[in-house]
This record gives structure tokens, sequence and C-alpha cells, in this order.
DNA sequence: TTGTAAGCGTTATCAT
DNA sequence: ATGATAACGCTTACAA
């Protein structure tokens, strides 16, 4: 019952073995017999021993932790279903380690660099990196740390990194041909922000798709993921397209804005104007009317992602390319 | 560009002081000479130093990290907007300080106290506890570990533990006595998991509430938080009292549940059934019809109990009482 | 198989 | 104000 917790030591003197002895016993048991085992297996549960990891992490170089980074400037997109996408496919992905996982979000009003730093200073073994913008800094100060790292989504700069990311320029293609297939001619489309590689890739595959329909590509706003954002963004578009027969917007919670503004403008859906979201992940199913979508397999990426990152701790091989998951269409009643 | 990062040795080298010095400086610079502190300073951006927190922590003993619990054995949870406001509120609450966050949350179908023991072994200077039920041994591990902890939301066992709530039993009273005034005779329930504080005393708000408006109690089913929940739950409900004319779904999760089970009999609402959640964060907005709701001030609750946390860190005076928070009615169409 | 001893990178104590 | 020096609790050669 002191009130320091017992030390190695103590679980060794408890079991009349060396330091050592009590030391290989507790971490694997390689070479100990099988009664200093059971002594120090004993004097463990005896004493309610528990290793101290800043000891442990000191030597083995290792803090068996792993950082999910959200360097997201925005604190709301803790509410944004993707997130909580990305978080439950990295603990899934950690179930059954011995790993913890630390949260790195950005901090309200914060210097950047702080997570920066953190990376860089052998706190954790290794980063899973999420909702990652172009300007920030983390891909240098990855590289700079030699941090064994794994992007949900296509990072910017040179080849580096390890990524994971769902196809979204095919996502963004089964969008917007299904508009063009069900006739729709003035097909507009709110992006996500386009310092993120899932805006840019989006966008890219709706006018892609319109340029091989022959159709034209002038109607677009660029949006931020939010579902105000995205009534915001339908507004501005609806105001320079009046002619808009159709909208893609690149996330579900934006088009859930969109709904809005459409509403409000007594604009009915799909009958004037055919509407298609992105992401399928509970949002599209709760909407009136319920909303066809793409489907984004984030739990499955995010997953993917930690099995690389885990993999690279191991010192596993590298893998040769990123693995690229695919989405796919569901049917709902706006387009 | 060495692999290894500089270490205190290196910083001190460099600026040609002891490494005494050195630590002084980097730790507030106290007691050393502004030549001193400036060549530190000079080697440490030179050389990109940053401390190592193992070593740092094996001598303070503080580990400058606090460890957000939530130990819900069902993953489905971090959907649940509840979550998303504690993450908000522990985040926020370290806003301006060096702390980070640990998330522990339990593992899909794994083995019970390995939360416990890792709260036990020095890693986190102190813990918030959220979505806590009565059968996990947090409380006595918290206890047994002497670890700072606050919970979010009134724990189980004796009055030993810190916490912070929102007055759950005045919300659950509001949302019943608005069915009552709206002379609503037949209201039933659907609770929370009443192995939680917040399902017990929601459900104690709304049976004293009938108890003193003179209407029967009987007419209660318990849910689990979730949508489908609320859902299973409201058939179970209507099929043992198809008399009711009115719900109170202890969260807009299961409000929204309930909505979708009352369309599919084609009850109306309000006006067969009044309906009445829990919670207004965010979900009830989005209902069709708008539900009406009781606001759970979540950010507010946490970012109080991070900020009880903090000053328990800082060896604060133990506040007298927990910090209770008051649900106010929301709004809506619904009842 | 076991134990001895040498660090890991910091901070804290105590002379100077 | 500064600098030796001794911990902190652990793992890991290396020797026995």
């Amino acid at each position: 019952m002191s009130s320091v917790p017992p030390t190695l030591d103590d679980v060794a003197r408890e079991a009349r073995v060396s330091r050592s002895t009590a030391s290989r016993a507790i971490n694997g048991g390689d070479r100990v017999s099988p009664e200093a085992q059971a002594a120090v297996d004993d004097a463990v549960a005896r004493l309610g021993y528990t290793p101290n990891r800043a000891a442990r992490s000191l030597v083995t170089r290792r803090t068996d932790s792993i950082a999910l980074v959200v360097p997201e400037p925005d604190t709301l997109v803790l509410t944004d279903p993707f997130l909580t996408g990305v978080l439950r496919g990295v603990t899934d992905g950690i179930a059954g380690t011995d790993l913890q996982l630390v949260l790195l979000l950005n901090r309200q009003g914060e210097a950047p660099g702080r997570i920066a730093r953190y990376l860089g200073s052998g706190h954790v073994d290794g980063a899973i990196v999420a909702s990652h913008h172009r300007r920030d800094q983390l891909e240098a100060a990855l590289t700079r740390a030699q941090l064994p790292a794994v992007f949900v989504g296509r990072p910017f700069g040179d080849a580096t990194h390890h990524y994971v990311d769902v196809d979204n320029i095919a996502g963004a293609h089964m969008a917007t041909q299904r508009l063009v297939d069900v006739g729709r001619k003035r097909i507009g489309t709110i992006t996500g922000p386009l310092d993120m590689s899932a805006g840019i890739d989006r966008l890219q595959g709706w006018r892609e798709t319109l340029e091989a329909a022959g159709l034209p590509t002038d109607a677009f706003v660029e949006g931020d993921f939010t579902a105000i954002g995205g009534a915001t963004a339908a507004e501005k578009l609806l105001d320079e397209h009046p002619d808009l027969d159709a909208i893609f917007a690149v996330s579900d919670l934006m088009a859930e804005g969109v709904l809005h503004t459409l509403h409000a403008r007594g604009l009915r859906v799909p009958e004037d104007v055919a509407l298609i979201g992105f992401d399928d992940l509970g949002v599209a199913q709760h909407t009136t009317p319920r909303l066809t979508t793409v489907h984004n397999p984030v739990v499955q990426t995010t997953m993917a992602a930690t099995a690389t990152l885990l993999g690279l701790l191991a010192g596993a091989p590298v893998p040769a390319a990123p693995q690229i998951f695919r989405p796919y269409l569901v049917e709902g009643e706006t387009a």
C-alpha cells in the first residue's frame, strides 16, 4: 500500500532473483528457468507491478505509442463523420497490439509547429495523418524526423510518404456520371477545400466526366466540408448559375447544407435540382429526401493505413504502391 | 543531419556551457546569465533540439500527458455526438498547456483491465473519464492508482471521485413537464443504459415529474443511446403501451430512431405522439420534423472537468462540490 | 540460466 | 550563476 509504485527492483527482491532475471521474465521470458519465471510472475501479481514506460522507452528507444495527427485548423471537424471513421479505423487497427494512441489535434489559435515538434522528439513511434492540408508543414517535419508515418489521403510532396486513399477521382466520376445519366445538362459542384487532395481529386473527377460528356465545367464553388459551408456555397453557386439542374456536393455534410438552401429557395429535389453527395457515413440516410451518395470506405482505408504503419514499425519491407480503395454509388432519392 | 536526435549534452557542448546550465536555460531560465541563455537558445535552434520526454518524465515523475478514457464496450459510440463534444471539451480545455492527450478506448473484444493497468502505471498524469458504466472497475483502479481523475458524469462508488455533470434529473424534468404542459396524459420514456448515471438520473426525472402530475409511470423501455436502439425500443414500448400519446427519448439519437418507428407505424408527430429528445448536439436540428429537445452543455461540462483536472495536477485545493451544469429546453416541432 | 554493470537523457542537489 | 554528480527505472551486453 505504499504510495510509490513498485519498481523492477522490488519485484526482483520479492522474487529473490536479480533484476535482469526479473526483466527477462517479464519480457517474454526467454532464458529464464520455470522456477524463476513463476517466482517473478508471482511477485508481479503480489506487488501489482507494471513497468514504467518512460524508463523502458528510454533504453529501448521505443514508446509503444503512435499518434493520430489531425492538423485541421477548424475544431469543428471533430463533428465530421469522416474523422469518426478515421478514429474508428485506427483503434480497430491497433486492437490486439500494446500500442497506445496519442491524439494530436490542432488547437484553437495555437502557434503552428507544436505538432511537428512533438512528432520530431521521439514521443511516438509513428504517426497516422488524416485531414491533411497542403499548407501544413507536416510532410517536411515527418521527413526530417524520419518518423514512420502513413497518410490517410494522398499527401502533396514528392512521393516519399506512404499513404492509403480512396479513389476520389473515380468516386467523383461515379457521382457526376450518374447525374449525366439521368439527363442533367447543367451540373455544378461544391468542392472540398482545394488545399486538400480529396478536394482536388473530386473536382478533377467531376470536370473530366463533364468534359467527356461535352457539358460545361464552369459551375463550381469551393466548400469546406461542413454543412453550413455547403449551404453558403450553394447560395453562391445558384446565384451565379441559376440554370443549374444538378449539384454534386463532394461531402454529405455539405450536401445536407445544399438541401437546406434548395429548400429555402423553393427548389424541389430532385425535380428541379438533382443532388448527390459523397461519403455515406451516416448522414445521407438521415436527410429528407434520402441523399444519393458515393460510399467512402474510411474505416477500411484507415485500418489499412494503420496496418501499413505497424508493418513499417516492425521493419517490414516498404510496400511498392499505395493502397487505393474503391468507392461505390449508393442509391438515394435525390438523383 | 545525423540520424539520432540531439541530446542535452549536444546542446551544452554547442553552447559551451554545462549540461546543468543548458537544462536550466531550457526550463524557464531561472538563474542563468543572459549570455548563457542566449547561447543555449541559439544552440537549441541550430541543433533543432527538443527534450526527450521519457528521460525527463523519468526524473520529474510527470508525463505531461493526460488520458481521455472512454470505457465504452460498444465501438459505435464513437459516432455519438456526445463523445465528439467530450473530445472537443478536453482539447479546448488543454489548449495553451503543454499537455498531450492519450485516448484510451475500449477495444473490440479485448480483455478488460488493459485500461486500468495503463492508468495504474504512471504513463499519464491524470485522466478524464467519460461514458462510464457501473460495471467497469475504473473507479477502483483509479483509487488504487491514486491517479488524479475527473469524471464527466457522476460515478457510482463512494463519493471519493471528482466529477462534473449536467443536471440530468432537471433536464428530464423539463422534457417531461413540457409533455405534461401540452396536455399529454400517457407519457412513455426510452431510457439510457441503466448502468450509467445519465440513464438512471433521466429516468428518475421522468418518473418524478409524472408522479407529481398524477400520471402513470409504467411505460418505459431501456435504450442504449443509439438510433437503432431507439427504434427498437420504440417498437417494444408501443407494443406494450399502444395508448401512448408522448415519448421522451433520453437522447436525440434515440429520438431519431423513435421518429423512424413512429413514421413506419403511420403515427403522426406530434399529432398522435409527441416526442422530445435530449442532447441538442446537432442531431435535433436535422430531423424532420425538427426535434424538441433538451440542451446538454457537454463541451462546457467537459471543459470544466478538464479545468478541475488541471487544478488537481497543479496541486490546487480540492473543490468542495462537483460542478453541475444546467440543461435547458430547446423548442422544436415535435412537442 | 543467472547476475553484474553499464548506460539511456533528463533534472535536482549541492558545492563552488 | 555555474558545474559536477547522483539519481530516475529500465534493458542488455557480457561474464560467470
